[in-house]
DNA sequence: CTGTTAGCGCATTCAA
DNA sequence: TTGAATGCGCTAACAG
């Protein structure tokens, strides 16, 4: 009735540091370096000692006083505009098993069009991770270092930053193979639909299509600028005129998704009529049937694996600036 | 040429709170209060020295530290199996974007199907979350509880505990609007395509089909187990009757994208010739004009504005233990 | 309302 | 190698 601890479930205080080491009888020092992941002096006897009672007692050390004491925690930050594009559900699932396959946890912000994002972050935890992924390039590399305590940046948005690593997709390459491959049909014209012009990434993407176009002599009929969704494909494709468009170029596989709907509800064919279509980013949902879209992308794995290899690397992020480039490449289906 | 900081950038240690108690002559305690989210006994004027004082330092509260003393970090955890499905990317965007909002940052766990998850977030920050959303399914209630320090967890995996609140779509609702739709267009005879069925959901939602088909007097005709994908819809469309089949219902739309593709190809239309098509989740893709697909789901918005409610209330989420229904509505196509 | 004191749990000096 | 002592930066309890 009077039962102090009531009906809770016997709030047990969690073992700390100090009750393994009275158990191991030693001090909290030696069980402290006994229990490190880096090698520390430590007697063999004592360390077996200071395990055991870690074991027994279930202890498990406090991250938060670990971050505190030492400065790490094992702990990771993405940072990305948003995770709405079909490209995304590619990717980060992927890295997310990934990083956590090396013992790190990750933290999503998604930073957004608006965005006081520096302020928003620096009162939280991820303030203080090891390393952040910057997918978002609504922020320079200076900005973004600022927004973290150890300047432990990894551009992952196109942006070059001398002061910062950077695994950064080699668009360029897979772009003049898609256009080889129109030009080698016998394309003789083409349109361009893009994303977001302001991007830097997007305007390095119009770049090398241009110049890709010029040495095949492809004319470029015009640049239409739309948002990378499938709505914005949709409703730019009423401007394509037909007679004249030998390919349409779109710089994602929505758009391109978009187009292919508006040209095919004229002719019921898995592919326009008229026109030969090339998407961008090779989404998985080009492998449905309705959407067989020809398409320019990277190996995930690959890329993926460049980005944990930096992570997991022994150069402290903070210290590196390897730039390193992943191949893109151009993947034929039925549109191209 | 000996300058001890080499060409480091000026490691200008962060201001500390002292820094800021001492500048605005008071005490760390008044201005730990001062600074602080809830209200604290400050008098006006030494609130506003410090607060002033804070500004032109350029204090940042340390949030492991505030963590390590106050056992509440401002951070949520999201448990899933994996982010690869149609329908995570409109909702986790979604939701990501309203935690922000809330002030607190999200910290992502992929499950996976392996799993020694426990292990892993335990030696992590993750263990330390003021709350843990649940989506997975590859864990019970009470060790997810387990999983944390503070036994916050909310259920949003269907499974419905009486120690942990919980956000459930109510899937009966659209399950029953939908086979209604079915029968009120003559359908006589359907065919069920399930995902995992060691799934407490599925189990229910396979539950509900079954009494919906039979209260209309619908001859279920078979089960067939897939595994959500296009590729398992696409396969298993193989084993439609459709001299027989009235309707085929799936329990995620992409198996219904797959059943579509399958069947259209043989009739150029945008729908499937001989049968009513039935999905579930109504991912933002059924707009897209190749798939679309009748559907069930319930209104995003309204779902993630129940679980930050729950998460932003006055009432300590582990105290809590709301079991929250959301309802699911059937959402008509050309399939359907 | 205020300041002092004592932790939170751990890592790391330093002297032994 | 060891352990005592100190500090990471902040909040909470206490006495005033």
């Amino acid at each position: 009735m009077t039962d102090p601890t009531r009906d809770a479930p016997a709030p047990v205080p969690a073992p700390t540091l100090s009750d393994v080491a009275a158990l191991a009888g030693v001090s909290r020092a030696i069980a402290s370096r006994a229990l490190s992941a880096q090698p520390r002096p430590v007697s063999a006897d004592k360390r077996e000692r200071v395990l055991r009672a870690a074991e027994t007692l279930g202890f498990r050390p406090n991250s938060l006083a670990r971050g505190l004491a030492s400065k790490t925690v094992n702990l990771v930050a993405i940072l990305v505009n948003h995770i709405h594009d079909l490209s995304d559900l590619d990717l980060f699932d992927l890295l997310l098993a990934e990083i956590q396959a090396i013992g790190k946890q990750v933290i999503f912000i998604r930073v957004g069009a608006g965005g006081d994002a520096e302020s928003f972050l620096r009162d939280g935890v991820a303030y203080h991770v090891d390393a952040a992924l910057v997918f978002t390039d609504f922020a320079d590399a200076a900005s973004v270092r600022r927004m973290f305590r150890n300047n432990a940046v990894l551009m992952l948005n196109g942006h070059h930053d001398p002061g910062a690593p950077s695994v950064t997709m080699d668009e360029d390459q897979g772009i003049r193979e898609a256009v080889a491959d129109a030009a080698g049909k016998g394309v003789r014209s083409a349109l361009l639909l893009t994303g977001r012009t302001m991007s830097l990434v997007e305007q390095a993407r119009i770049a090398s299509y241009r110049a890709a176009l010029a040495r095949h002599g492809i004319d470029l009929l015009g640049e239409l600028a739309g948002d990378y969704s499938y709505a914005s494909g949709r409703a730019l494709a009423d401007r394509i005129d037909v007679e004249r468009t030998g390919a349409v170029f779109c710089t994602s596989d929505a758009m391109a998704m978009g187009v292919l709907d508006a040209h095919r509800a004229h002719f019921p064919q898995h592919r326009p009529a008229r026109f030969r279509l090339y998407g961008f980013d090779n989404v998985s949902l080009t492998q449905f049937d309705a959407y067989p879209i020809s398409s320019i992308g990277a190996d995930k794995r690959a890329y993926v694996a460049q980005i944990v290899r930096i992570l997991n690397g022994p150069a402290p992020l903070a210290q590196n600036s390897e730039q390193v480039l992943v191949p893109t490449r151009f993947v034929p289906r039925l549109t191209g």
